[in-house]
DNA sequence: ACACGATGGCGTCAGGTGTG
DNA sequence: CACACCTGACGCCATCGTGT
């Protein structure tokens, strides 16, 4: 890990580590997300523990989170937000909050990146990316996971027609040992031949013992 | 009970690629 | 060209199973 690294972590603790809880702690949580069961993004952002600031978010970007967000960070942009917070989007604890001066609308929501972007600190753009490449990390696992298993299925599905074939295979050789060969065919119609022409002899024979 | 390795999930960085 | 996105790689942490 770089030095950078060792100090973002330091600096950024409460977001960047989704803790695995004890019982204890996991009921502690389930009682608090009951709480908060209607929560506004003020009223959470009271009830938060270490909140990083995160300037001017998007409400764009704050939706997306939240769908995303069963197994992510709750993101706010609090404390004047409208965005209401469901108890499935509170997730151990662990929040980013906006500043103040939000006016998230669905026109602004659309804008150019880049323009929202305009008039930030570069530590304000750097916690932006770092929130988005978090997500689109997650996005990436998520999608590998799925093309495994999806190969997994594939893998899984051509054994067993592999299999299908072989027992075809086994039961075509049998009944092939039942029809007889060509050489065999061709023994049969010289034997007739001759026996025809055995017939054919002795019906002559008789003929001439008339 | 404890130590330890394996495993899985996460956040971050770095580098490649696409796009306006 | 600047920016955003995607993804492999890395390190950290929690959990689990196993051997002692």
């Amino acid at each position: 890990m770089t030095i950078e690294n060792q100090n973002l972590e330091n600096d950024m603790t409460p977001i960047s580590k989704k803790p695995k809880l004890s019982k204890a702690q996991d009921e502690h949580i389930t009682r608090d997300e009951q709480e908060a069961t209607s929560f506004t993004g003020s009223a959470l952002h009271q009830s938060i523990i270490s909140p990083i600031h995160m300037a001017n978010l998007p409400l764009s970007i704050l939706e997306h989170i939240q769908q995303h967000a069963n197994t992510g960070n709750v993101i706010t942009s609090l404390p004047n937000s409208s965005v209401t917070i469901t108890p499935n989007d509170i997730d151990y604890h662990q929040t980013i909050t906006t500043s103040n001066n939000i006016t998230s609308t669905p026109d602004n929501n659309n804008k150019k990146t880049d323009e929202k972007a305009k008039g930030l600190t570069a530590d304000e753009k750097r916690q932006r990316r770092l929130l988005r490449n978090r997500l689109a990390a997650k996005d990436c696992r998520k999608k590998k996971k799925e093309y495994i298993k999806q190969m997994e299925q594939t893998i899984t599905r051509l054994e067993k027609e592999k299999e299908e074939l072989n027992d075809k295979i086994v039961e075509l050789k049998a009944k092939a040992t039942l029809i007889p060969s060509n050489d065999q065919m061709m023994m049969n119609s010289d034997d007739n031949y001759r026996l025809i022409k055995q017939v054919g002899e002795l019906n002559a024979k008789l003929g001439n013992m008339k």
